[in-house]
DNA sequence: TAAGTTTTGTTGCAATTGCAACAGATTTTT
DNA sequence: AAAAATCTGTTGCAATTGCAACAAAACTTA
């Protein structure tokens, strides 16, 4: 993992640039922006949580995204017309950087001293990005609601060190992100209870054996 | 789409740069590389057709990604140990141009001219990736198995221009893809038929209304 | 071309999942 | 502090999906 980056470092490098970044603050539930348009735009999470949100035509609510500081999203990574609007809304008070791509690329291929370093960064942060991507495509490959729920807290037990830890979403939240019926949900985690496989407090978990 | 790449330049920018680029040939059913170590290596599939394959603890094959001309993949992108292997496996003859991904990064911040290019390059190729990963997100959180093959399906219309083609799996293949069961998706597109949303004839579909 | 292998198409049955609905708990807003 | 809204936990029932199994078709390899 490149983790090598500093947030504050990139958005300074960014505002001395010819890319005219921007940064907005936002309050808990207020929408940061809508995928509608193909603008190009990247943006950054400065700081704080948010969610992107897809809605389908039978009023399925599906998390695609958990966003958290440092990570990118925008319209950039949706150039494709899909049928169903996405949204990211602040999950709460949250930083937003935002810049568009082309002027990153497109212009300033000689003179702006800071591009090449943008440009090392920004794919650092994709990276990262592609990688919480791949993560996200193997829990929802998992064909059952258990194996969902076991890619979700594994990866929650950073790398098995705590085999107890809060989840971050509420239950209805975390259905939606595991794209499954919330009381299909509720139903597979109290027979991992039963099963003696977790034990389930609250929002805290502890996996078993 | 940033589709203003052309990879037989690109490797020859890496092969002339300090990224000691090399190319190597595969065939048919020839594994390209495992997923074991964290390397770093990434890889660009210069030409031919190849796929990245799960396989589960209880033997359920998963087709993580199919990959065709110029799409990046590589251990790079999965540094999180999982507990399953995962493997590039050429589905026809390939070519792979290799390179690792410090020798680009790290190296030669000064004196190698072709080092903003390579990067700029890579940024493209990572963010087509991003997008391919996010359509492929979206396939996974639909709930049904119906909704899954009409999102495929969607995604083979080239942005519904043409309401004919040739699915480019083996129905086996396509069921591993969108992880499902096979006989429940085989009945799943005899009930599309039979309800006239397509005709089918071998690989061959056609979306009717 | 014959034998072997893989894919397709199909079905019955069991297990899983989604839907709808509701009460109680918790949180947020007024 | 009361009212409103949201979240949790639960259940019965229906629909969907997975599993196992098999024959026929198509494709590969010897």
């Amino acid at each position: 993992m490149y983790s090598d980056f500093n947030i504050q470092e990139f958005t300074q490098q960014l505002q001395n640039s010819c890319a005219k970044a921007q940064t907005k603050k936002f309050v808990k539930n207020e929408t940061i922006t809508t995928y509608i348009k193909n603008r190009n735009q990247i943006c950054i999470l400065k700081d704080g949580l948010a969610d992107l949100v897809r809605y389908d035509i039978n009023g399925n609510k599906t998390i695609v995204e958990t966003l958290k500081a440092d990570d990118v999203f925008g319209e950039i990574f949706f150039p494709v017309k899909t049928n169903n609007e996405l949204f990211v809304v602040a999950r709460e008070k949250c930083e937003v950087v935002y810049f568009i791509y082309d002027d990153i690329l497109q212009k300033c291929t000689r003179g702006c001293k800071f591009h090449e370093i943008l440009n090392s960064n920004l794919l650092k942060l994709i990276l990262n990005r592609t990688i919480s991507q791949n993560i996200r495509i193997e829990l929802l490959t998992k064909r059952t609601i258990r194996e969902k729920l076991q890619s979700y807290f594994a990866s929650l037990t950073k790398g098995g060190l705590s085999r107890s830890f809060k989840i971050p979403l509420s239950y209805t939240d975390l259905a939606d992100y595991l794209s499954v019926d919330r009381s299909a949900m509720m139903r597979e985690l109290k027979s991992l209870q039963e099963e003696g496989f977790i034990t389930k407090d609250g929002s805290k978990i502890t996996l078993k054996y």
